[in-house]
DNA sequence: CCTACCGATCGGTAGG
DNA sequence: CCTACCGATCGGTAGG
């Protein structure tokens, strides 16, 4: 079967399922989706309210949109991820980092999942005894052979560390411009947040440091405005 | 100047203010601000929905009553916290695990707080320069001061992990009856989620086991419901 | 503390 | 893709 494939340049003309997708993003991002209304969202698409409903049924068929193309994005990357963590020891950086910017890239992307997750806890829970629970068995299961060669420490608890690293990967995206000023002023503030969050990470899970080069995921590009 | 106390026993009755800041503490954490009607939070005090005007001139009075009081609550561990932070080492443990438990015991306050940072950046930008600055500054010259020891890895940014630690807490909090079920099913998945991210937050700062208790915090205890 | 009610705006529909 | 409009509900007020 053939599809209409999506041309993913920024630049490219997009149709308005993925304009209105894109708007509903940013501002579910922003205010939520209780406080985002439709009007707000055909303002910011250049149509008329109800153009908007005339390509999803209802408001409720666009988080759901706005969800799905979230999650297919990361489908994408999963595969990548998962690569990276079992091919070889000493990946971590990479894999952290790739985990962690996929979201610092892209905050509004944070800010959806995390306010999906206090809005609607049971469809979260089933999302993660779903489709992302294979993905986190499989990285636990890194770890635990990590700990059997004394890579990691002893004291892990490898599935509940997955869990955690995940939801402060996210977290921390989310809030990155918000807590970023606690640390004061200038560009090199988010370098530092960036760098911190990734030996967090790595330091509590390896027994010693890695030779890897030193833990400093790029900063994060950001997508847009 | 004399003050009505307020009693904080449980079982005693509130006045209606109270009763209307605990109401809407639960409605705000469980479905945001704007996901939160009047009429919602009168009918679950009892009341009907120009009673509860008489007491709060307006539905965004409430959000700063209810704000207010976390934030009160807060300053009166925040003393015991820093003292425990900085009067011996080893207290790490009974810091972090009085941080955490102050969010875990009640989800819904750090609820409200995660949903206030992503609703509101500016306002929590304030709060993170204003009045939470300080403490943030002392916990992270206590951390200064153990790297100078070795107590502390070398490469800890003190800065940065005090507020990636903060808001650890809070996200974990807000979220583990979430996430908690990605461990699986039973009673001592809570138990494993709360012992890793004090594992996580210990062993990411400390250069060696300490010669504290194996860091378990007391699992949480539940305030309601 | 209530009943009754306000204008505004919500999500969504009719009809072209 | 639009104009015009729907009933429902929003936060808030009047008045007692």
């Amino acid at each position: 079967m053939l599809y209409q494939m999506v041309e993913a340049r920024d630049d490219a003309p997009l149709d308005v399922r993925s304009r209105v997708v894109a708007a509903a993003t940013r501002l579910f991002a922003a205010r939520g989706f209780e406080g985002t209304t439709l009007q707000e969202v055909a303002d910011e698409v250049g149509l008329a309210k109800p153009s908007v409903l005339h390509h999803f049924p209802s408001k409720e068929h666009i988080r759901e949109a706005v969800l799905d193309t979230i999650l297919s994005h990361w489908r994408d990357t999963l595969p990548r991820l998962f690569f990276a963590a079992t091919a070889s020891e000493g990946r971590f950086d990479a894999v952290f980092g790739e985990l962690y910017r996929f979201f610092a890239d892209d905050a509004d992307l944070a800010r959806v999942v995390a306010r999906e997750a206090l809005d609607r806890p049971d469809e979260t829970r089933r999302l993660l005894r779903g489709p992302v629970a294979p993905v986190l068995a499989a990285v636990a299961g890194y770890i635990e052979s990590g700990k059997a060669h004394q890579r990691h420490h002893a004291d892990v608890d490898a599935e509940a560390y997955v869990v955690h690293v995940l939801q402060f990967a996210i977290a921390a995206a989310a809030v990155a411009d918000v807590t970023c000023k606690a640390l004061g002023t200038g560009a090199a503030v988010r370098a530092r947040y960036d760098r911190e969050i990734a030996r967090i990470a790595k330091t509590s899970l390896f027994t010693a440091p890695t030779q890897d080069a030193p833990g400093d995921p790029k900063p994060a590009r950001r997508r847009r405005s």
